[in-house]
DNA sequence: TTTTGTGCAAATTGTTTGCAACACG
DNA sequence: CGTGTTGCAAACAATTTGCACAAAA
């Protein structure tokens, strides 16, 4: 199942950013540590911890799967990487930039639509207003229908 | 992790009528199927596969649980049965009523508020108008805070 | 009696953990 | 050098599948 992500490119900071950010806070640049940032770096769109760990199908050098979620873990408390949760499969990890994007799955075609959180503050601030609940669709998307799937195609 | 069910009353047709529809579309009424319903009808909130299996922890006879599983997907063809993914963790399932619910999961306390799917028309409204997506809250719930976790307890 | 469904075991998938060897600082 | 990290293997949790046997219709 492709996951083609539309969406306004991601605001991130560079590689050697991010690896003064682990010196920064006493944690070690180890080659694992530099090819999972390398990795989500080269990935044009979210992609799960398995395809870390085999350099991007073979693009990068590949590592160790264990260490490549213990790192992913590591960098999502520094909050260098963050990760959500589509339908089913594995979680899909991204640069956390310093503008937070949120998500929309199609759960017919599994699209996935990046868009600014301004663009679902009304949506968040409805539901707080009718709710009283603060919602966020950073970890877990909205899922439903993108607009080519919700469209009966005319035969 | 108790995952309280606040909401609205589920509007469920009785279980001989469920078993009826069994019988309506030729399958067959087994004693682990009648089980699973029975199970269904008991439980006043969503649960996982494995309590079912384990009879609500004793509360009906055991079966197996991979026979639970097999039934649910069955149950859930024929509408039912729903199933909800809260953050982590199995999968919950319930009784399909007429009128379906949707959820809203606190990401901090965990609790679980079911909504009438009409509470939320408003939402949908405005995701579709802004965004043109038919957002669905049925299978993957609305993650954020609960009014008590959002607000900042005083101390 | 003919399917459909069951129960048990084993395979799968996604993720975590234990631990000895290793390498960054 | 010493502690944070790795890599590998094994443990885990949730769910699925294969298959011989049981039991609805």
């Amino acid at each position: 199942m492709t996951v083609p992500c539309s969406g306004p490119p991601l605001a991130a900071p560079t590689l050697d950013a991010a690896l003064g950010a682990l010196r920064d806070e006493g944690l070690r640049v180890s080659s694992a540590r530099r090819l999972v940032l390398a990795a989500l770096f080269a990935a044009d769109q979210p992609v799960p911890a398995e395809r870390i760990a085999n350099g991007l199908d073979g693009r990068l050098p590949a590592s160790d799967l264990a260490s490549v979620y213990r790192n992913l873990e590591t960098l999502e408390q520094l909050g260098l990487v963050r990760h959500v949760h589509l339908g089913h499969g594995p979680g899909l990890y991204a640069l956390a930039g310093w503008r937070e994007r949120e998500y929309l799955v199609c759960e017919s075609c599994y699209s996935l639509r990046a868009v600014e959180p301004s663009e679902l503050d009304s949506v968040r601030e409805l539901i707080r207003r009718e709710l009283g609940f603060s919602a966020a669709f950073t970890h877990f998307p909205i899922v439903g229908l993108c607009p080519a799937c919700a469209t009966p195609e005319r035969s």
